[in-house]
DNA sequence: CTTGATCCCGTAGTGACTACGGGTTGCAGG
DNA sequence: CCTGCAACCCGTAGTCACTACGGGATCAAG
């Protein structure tokens, strides 16, 4: 009879750095397990809930969404871990990362000239800020 | 006596690229001006108001906020357009797309990493798929 | 047993739209 | 002139991934 193993959610929240309110939103939208209560109905973790929980973390991290975490979490509990299907859903991620990146690298040379012209043309009749109404982006 | 000018706001969402739910709701919150109106209460847009359209549209492609754009509209409209002024807000724009795209950049690599393990490794134990869980991003 | 931290739940707010639905207006063809 | 239908009106709610709030219950330390 030792004590009841489980973290409350405070404790968990502190360990993996998610917020609080978010592992609950989590719950409610299914992406965590109902955890186990106390008598007074407080929620008790246990290793495997801080396992997933930082699966979810990272996928976060490297910028998935809800229902890509979703998928990657199907495709890694069963037995028939489909490398393939993982590799899909990563490989179509990082092609959306690679897209974002060459947008704002679009994006980042246009700022940059036209701060450039704004520290050049000291006073300028209109300010670059016409730039940006004139240029295509 | 010629007819009104000024186009209807299914017109001026047609020219400008931008929905017109979305003209809508820049009137709502204050960045797009009240339109004259029909007798029948339909919207009428002049010209200016398609300049400060296009003006937005630009804008928001850059990556700014409406509240960055409130104030690049706010210092755009008075005579003293002080330069100065949207020097600073464009270079701290500037600044957050360099970040981001110093935070995409990490991202792609680690994302990269995992698709070409996957691939190299036709049967291994686990799939990749752990290499996020274990990975710090 | 009391106190104060933690937890409960449901709801509403964020940014920047987008969608919906039921009713009104505008205009072109007949 | 009149019909028909596209376009417009407005307010509200939904999106994504949380975050914040508030009023009440529970837990653990002293």
């Amino acid at each position: 009879m030792p004590g009841r193993t489980g973290l409350t959610i405070g404790k968990l929240a502190g360990l993996s750095g998610v917020n609080l309110e978010t592992i609950r939103y989590y719950e409610r939208i299914g992406l965590m397990p109902e955890p186990g209560r106390t008598e007074g109905g407080h929620r008790l973790y246990e290793p495997a809930h801080r396992q997933r929980l930082a699966f979810i973390r990272r996928a976060r991290e490297l910028g998935f969404g809800i229902d890509g975490i979703r998928a990657l979490l199907g495709l890694a509990e069963p037995h028939r871990r489909s490398c393939e299907a993982v590799r899909v859903i990563v490989s179509d991620h990082l092609q959306d990362v690679r897209t974002k990146i060459a947008d704002l690298v679009r994006l980042e040379a246009i700022l940059a000239g036209t701060v450039e012209r704004c520290r050049d043309t000291a006073m300028a009749p209109s300010c670059s800020v016409l730039d940006l109404l004139e240029a295509a982006a």
